[in-house]
DNA sequence: CTCTATAGAC
DNA sequence: GTCTATAGAG
């Protein structure tokens, strides 16, 4: 069975609002660890996936992995009936077709339990790829929210492109061609590694370029470049049924890993990964990286600061439209991180204390 | 070519924001003196003409009269782009059919820039006549907007009234009338010559009543009446191909310049008015009006202040419709003026630091 | 907090 | 094209 209490309905509601209007149903996939959820957007674009790690709850339990298959507008309804701040408690039998939701009052004056219906949902549990990626912009939330509701008005596509000179987004349209550059706060960073993070890595500050290449910012990929590793955090529990992160093609060309063969290509990348899993223990001391004393905690404090690490220059297009939904996460943390390698999709991640909001999007490869 | 750059992009945002629902496409006339617009509304039933002075630029220079066609809609989007303290800086170089907008952020770590299409539009240029005004009240611009809004509710239209008694908005429904009496606030002030004023105008401190005539209501109009005449602000400056202003009739009655033979009445006007040209350089020092001790540095100064000049009772019905939606420029400034005489069309003005905007707007004639 | 204006979804 | 949802203004 699975019982779950958060100290705050709040969350799950941004969490909903945030994906609603992407996915419309999903399984809530509960283990041991925590809560995932992952799908791809209903033209298959798009996928997210969101962990909320046991930490991020008040009392968590949950006996056997369990997915629950939910209609998110349905969750929606019911959790449009909790305050912000009440306690909310899901609960579900094994083999229960319903979840319950309990939400307390602060002051517990008020109790209201609502059971809503699962239903069964084909999990197609996909794995995601670790991909190494060759540039992070790391940015204020509302900044980066700011930037594609812009361009939006203008066209529907923007090219993102890292660079030595910072970090620009450029979109054309009908009425006007717009662009905005956002240089590093302080001084481009160079290299590292860069993979998708979780707050248990930043513990170590590590794999940040914020060392001694902070000048030669001409580096060469492989300087730096790490293998591909697998990160623990990672979304991929159902071991039995998973399959690659293979969005279709955004519109208006080919996506670069299409065309293998379907089957080959998932075991293949599965292997590699396990053959770099071992690397991974070096995350917390790694690559040239060490902490300096010039970072300030770690990338994710700096509020207002805009960090940008790149191992290659990278120019990228992605649908708007898609953007703008994924700046609905804004609610959910005062960052995001945007992760870039040529011709692979864009992962935008929002961290929260204890889980995160991720985003994959193919990019356009017609570069229009 | 065009180089003007403004301080804060605001200023801009505002004034679109102030007519773009008035006016879908208008030129900007760029020259030596700064920039100009002027257009009549969808309708023809009001005209609004903003201007933006050299002086209102943080850096300004046009080597040639130019004028941009710009569609508004297509601007108000690339400005939302633009946070309200950025930066601005317009770009056009000689026969560009685009505009550049570049928007700096304070701490200059963003830079944006924008490339907007620009259209041909027919000047209509018109020349807006210099007409002298029988009455203007100088009032709080949210005062103005508050209760052209308060009085939208119940009727279409607003009659107002200049008298000795102050001035008064009336309004009538179907469900209830209604009506609003301001009162000077330190006395009536009557007579003096009433013309529309920019900034310019205001160091001279002439033309207006607020001298020794101060306690004689009743002057007669001839007493003080003056002629027509040129000011040099005003925004005209295509006379090759200037035409009245010569709004529509508003919905329910005649306006009171139609029913001329069209090409006569404008050459007419025009004559009319070369004649009074010359009498523009007194403006400096005109028109039995000499500087006081009492005034307050001027009439705009005293914000709170309701300051009525009249030389003759005026009564006006006009749409309310309209008057909200010159509201809109509030924020542009905290007073605003509204110049009136019998049958002629309404001015309603907002001048802010280094321009102004102002519309005109016909009278009902049928009087409802 | 209400209301209006705009933009997105059906 | 209508309607609803959200964001901005009062």
């Amino acid at each position: 069975m699975l019982e779950a209490k958060l100290a705050e309905a709040g969350l799950l509601k941004k969490l909903l609002d945030a994906i609603k209007e992407l996915v419309t149903d999903a399984n809530f996939e509960c283990n041991e660890e925590g809560i995932n959820l992952q799908a791809m957007d209903n033209s298959h674009v798009a996928l997210v996936a969101v962990k909320i790690l046991v930490s991020g709850f008040k009392r968590y339990r949950c006996d056997r992995p369990m997915p629950l298959g939910v209609n998110l507008g349905s969750l929606t309804k019911v959790l449009k009936c909790a305050k912000d701040d009440d306690i909310c408690t899901l609960k579900a039998a094994d083999e229960a077709d319903v979840l319950n939701l309990i939400y307390e009052a602060k002051n517990s004056d008020r109790i209201a339990e609502y059971e809503m219906k699962l239903m069964e949902i084909d999990a197609d549990a996909l794995t995601i790829p670790d991909t190494e990626y060759e540039a992070r912009v790391t940015m204020p939330s509302s900044e980066f929210a700011r930037i594609v509701r812009d361009l939006s008005q203008l066209g529907e596509s923007v090219r993102i492109e890292v660079s030595k000179e910072g970090v620009r987004f450029a979109a054309e349209g009908e009425s006007a061609n717009g662009n905005v550059l956002l240089r590093q706060t302080e001084g481009a960073i160079t290299g590292g590694r860069i993979v998708a993070k979780t707050e248990e890595d930043e513990d170590g500050d590590g794999e940040k370029g914020e060392d001694g290449d902070e000048e030669d910012e001409d580096v060469k990929p492989e300087k730096k470049k790490i293998k591909k590793e697998k990160v623990d955090e990672d979304v991929d529990m159902n071991e039995d049924e998973e399959e690659e992160f293979k969005p279709d093609v955004d519109e208006d060309g080919e996506e670069e890993q299409d065309e293998d063969e379907d089957e080959d290509e998932e075991s293949g990348k599965k292997r590699k990964k396990k053959a770099n899993g071992s690397a991974k223990p070096a995350k917390k001391a790694k690559t040239g990286s060490s902490s300096k004393g010039k970072k300030k905690s770690d990338d994710d404090d700096d509020v207002d600061g805009i960090l940008i690490e790149m191992n290659q220059h990278v120019s990228l297009t992605f649908s708007l439209k898609y953007l703008v939904n994924f700046a609905k996460s804004t609610s959910l943390s005062a960052k995001v991180q945007l992760m870039m390698s040529n011709d692979v999709p864009l992962l935008v991640s929002y961290d929260f204390g204890q889980g995160y909001i991720r985003y994959y999007l193919a990019p356009k490869i017609g570069d229009d």
